[in-house]
DNA sequence: TAGATTGTTAATCGATTAACAATC
DNA sequence: TAGATTGTTAATCGATTAACAATC
């Protein structure tokens, strides 16, 4: 296997969504297994792990190149480092956060963030109230002066932590001043330019799901 | 259309995920609309407001049933009573809270639950310095006691919102006390009987998916 | 070489989109 | 009746699973 100068490009095959969302589940379970000091695996062995099945594993793999050695499995700290460089996280990936309220809090005291190389560079809020206190190291910094701080800081990934209606015009501004990936956890559909993409998190879809599954099984179980 | 006496129920024709997801954006949309005073919408309208397609909307109700008149459209009021109903959440729905961490005091504190008639009836912790302290009008609970305590409340969903390690006991112990349904915010995979449903929530997954379009983006635009 | 396990191709499954007959 | 819009069927698209030739 000669490394391709452009592996990961290409020719764009369209990775699937939930291929890239397993990827973090890998890797998790590889930095474990790694850290047991396990030093190869089988994509049957990462299944015993992950309960993804090999076949998935190894088709998700195949998206980005090959990895392994026929008859012998996978290096683990190679296959983690790889995986790592594929979702930008073998380096720090700044985030803006923007809400200082329970949620906003709550995510900047997160230890799993910064284990997984993402660290929140700066916390907005319109309040008056909140702006210039501390949070976990950090300044509460009045949103209007998101553009000239992040001239500064660079930061292309923000957390939109506002409440429904203040979600879009932050949005606007984060966009306007670089931002380039949001993680939306308001529960209205934003409008973004091209280029620009929007996950959404919902506590009440998920909720939803599960409430609407408790009549499901019911029914199954009668 | 005759009101069939198992209209949900029926042939249980396993309705996708993702139409219930999109069942809650619909929901929020009528409730919306219905208090703009509008009193009858087509499956047209609903795509302008959600960004979700017409053919997609009728084609996720009828799983359901028939909700609308042809040539006329749907009856704001009608559908969302419906909605609420099929998800189940057209009356209270109690829900324990496992974790008394920043995450779980943020949820605590979350006032969209109670708008969409989930209300978290429990704060459970294992930490004796929190034990005891009130939290939004709720006691802070030995999750010793959680068993006792839910032969009362008798609530079926469980959000865990503790550290990855306790992940798997929480649920056990959750599951052997009635609860059926488990929304994990912990980045592990839980173990459940069948008949019990799970919805994982992964900060760090949404991230990643997000930092590697950054790249991918890049790419495109070059 | 024989056994193990990969990466990939083909088959299956499921969800979305498009088209249209039924009906208000 | 004519126009609008539904609910459903068929066509398309995309992801998962299974099978296997290539290869260490």
């Amino acid at each position: 296997m000669v490394q391709t100068p452009t592996e990961e490009s290409a020719s764009l095959p369209k990775v699937p969504i939930p291929t890239l969302e397993r990827l973090t589940t890998y890797l998790r379970c590889l930095v474990d297994l790694g850290a047991s000091g396990v030093q190869t695996i089988s994509s049957a062995q990462i299944e015993e792990h992950t309960r993804i099945s090999a076949a998935q594993f190894r088709k998700d793999l195949s998206y980005f190149g090959e990895f392994g050695k026929p008859g012998v499995g996978y290096q683990v700290s190679e296959l983690e480092a790889r995986i790592a460089r594929i979702l930008q996280i073998h380096k720090l990936q700044p985030i803006l956060l923007i809400g200082a309220g329970n949620l906003g809090m709550a995510l900047a005291a997160y230890p799993g963030l910064e284990e997984h190389k993402f660290r929140i560079v700066a916390l907005f809020d319109t309040d008056p109230h909140k702006i210039g206190k501390r949070v976990h190291g950090m300044d509460i910094i009045d949103f209007s002066q998101l553009g000239e701080i992040n001239e500064v800081l660079q930061a292309q990934i923000a957390i939109l932590a506002v409440p429904t209606g203040a979600a879009q015009a932050a949005a606007d501004t984060a966009i306007q001043n670089g931002v380039r990936a949001l993680l939306n956890f308001a529960p209205a559909p934003l409008k973004v330019p091209a280029g620009v993409v929007v996950r959404n998190v919902s506590f009440l879809q998920e909720l939803a799901v599960l409430s609407y599954h408790l009549t499901e099984t019911e029914k199954r179980g009668t």
